[in-house]
RNA sequence: GUGGCUGUAGCUCAACAGGUUAGAGCUCUGGACUGUGGCUCCAGCGGUUGGGGGUUCGAGUCCCCUCAGCCACCCCA
């Protein structure tokens, strides 16, 4: 028996409900956001990530679906969501339109990685991304979006975690710093922060041995060497989450696993215990562009896993309310009625109503068996005496009474009991 | 990539310490009720016990390999 590639997974009618609850959550705050939806490729040039996300991340060196196609060229099935827009920002000349220019997108996202809950090869991301604009203010309502999204389909005890890890002209210093604080340990330290060391200092403070602890508290952090700018951009930023009344955990520790990340970075934690799974996470990367393009545009985002959303959720005994629209079930008896049921099955569609039909030879039984089943408000029953008279019989499911109509009227008699149903007294 | 746990009908689970033909509930289909759903009763459909190999007179059960899921790492969404 084939079945799904490890990692990946079928996404059923049944589980169809959380994904729109989630999706129309997220595309209406979008909305009132001001954030526009932007699709881009679920591959792009490999060069692409290589250049912004980094050549020592875990994503570059052991996560990407990296192929060539027929032609030689070297393609990346999409790891991440950034650097794919801001290549589009690029390519479109969005410089060129009023500023910031705001995005959203939904988007799989691919990661060679070990499967787990929440935790897929092949995952799906909100994101959004907001370009062209250095100012702190955004970064907060980037942030306030993110959280707005989570407590609007009803997650609680969810944390935000915030850092500011500097920019060009500071963090340059207090890597040196940092890394010659680290030298003089070097024997004590775990086998993978002395790799560290040498290839992504800034991720010795993101390591989760206990014998490394005491030298992450021990070790200077970036908010107490930033330089005037990013200082500056920090203060207004937590004075902007303040005047949001936005409550936030400041993380030292938080440093991010992609390389173009500057100055603010984020991430949210759901309310269980250990180091769970973050739920999303972003920040600004004012260097991200000058990697793909000749310009230099500042840009924040986040991204957030829909599957982890939907986990949580369901962790927490959220249910979206499951609407059903107004429904027939046409049920009927006889050759010739069958054929008059196919047409009137499909003058309803057109109209608009949701109709379905038996479709073949059964017992009256079963047709209205199998309408219950699809949760039917209503069927239409037919058979020859009825065809002959031109009338249906008309049966309301839910009160289990039933009247004749006469086929002509039907749509009417249809139409008055689905307004019944859409707002009941 | 490392370590561990778990795989039996579509779903939830049985099967003494290896022992006839692997069972039950739910779902589905049909009947009791030749044209009236839900309830009840009856019946049917549905399995290479994840896959492959081995031990044994005999393997769902024990051993090995493999695949998948899950948990903890790693890392992140």
């Amino acid at each position: 028996m084939l079945q799904t590639p490890r990692g990946t997974a079928d996404l059923l009618p049944a589980d169809q409900a959380y994904w729109s609850y989630v999706t129309a959550h997220f595309q209406s705050i979008c909305e009132a956001f001001g954030y526009g939806e932007i699709r881009t490729p679920v591959f792009e040039d490999t060069r692409l990530f290589q250049r912004t996300v980094g050549e020592g991340t875990d994503i570059v060196e052991k996560e990407m679906y990296t192929f060539s196609d027929r032609g030689g060229d070297s393609l990346t099935l999409r790891p991440e969501g950034t650097a794919p827009v801001v290549r589009a920002y690029l390519e479109h000349g969005m410089h060129r339109l009023p500023q910031p220019v705001k995005l959203s997108y939904i988007a799989s996202i691919f990661r060679y990685d070990r499967p787990q809950a929440g935790r897929l090869r092949q995952h799906h991301q909100f994101g959004v991304e907001a370009l062209g604009e250095e100012a702190a203010t955004i970064d907060a309502e980037i942030i306030s979006l993110l959280l707005t999204l989570y407590r609007s389909v009803g997650l609680t005890g969810i944390s935000l975690q915030l850092n500011n890890i500097g920019d060009a002209a500071c963090r340059p210093q207090y890597i040196e710093d940092l890394t010659a604080y680290y030298r003089s340990h070097v024997h004590a330290l775990c086998d993978n922060c002395q790799a560290r060391l040498e290839r992504n200092p800034l991720r010795l403070l993101d390591c989760k041995e206990d014998s490394c602890q005491p030298f992450i508290q021990e070790a200077p952090h970036t908010l107490d060497n930033l330089c005037a700018d990013c200082d500056a951009h920090f203060s207004t930023l937590k004075r902007s989450l303040d005047a949001m009344e936005i409550e936030y955990t400041l993380n030292h520790t938080l440093v991010r696993g992609l390389d173009y990340y500057t100055r603010t970075v984020f991430e949210v934690w759901p309310e269980a215990v250990g180091r769970q799974s973050a739920l999303g996470g972003g920040g600004r990367y004012d260097g991200l562009a000058r990697h793909i393009g000749k310009r230099d545009v500042p840009g924040i985002g986040f991204g957030t896993g829909i599957e982890r959303i939907i986990l949580n959720l369901q962790r927490q005994g959220v249910a979206p309310d499951e609407r059903q629209p107004f429904s027939v079930y046409i049920a009927t008896l006889g050759e010739r009625a069958g054929t008059y049921g196919i047409g009137l099955t499909n003058d309803l569609r057109q109209r608009g109503i949701r109709a379905l039909l038996t479709y073949k030879q059964r017992s009256l039984k079963a047709q209205l068996r199998q309408a219950g089943n699809q949760a039917a408000d209503c069927a239409v029953i037919v058979g020859d005496d009825e065809l002959a008279q031109g009338q249906v019989l008309l049966r309301d499911l839910k009160s289990s009474t039933q009247e004749n109509v006469a086929a002509t009227d039907l749509v009417q008699a249809l139409e008055r009991l689905r307004a019944g149903e859409q707002d009941p007294q």
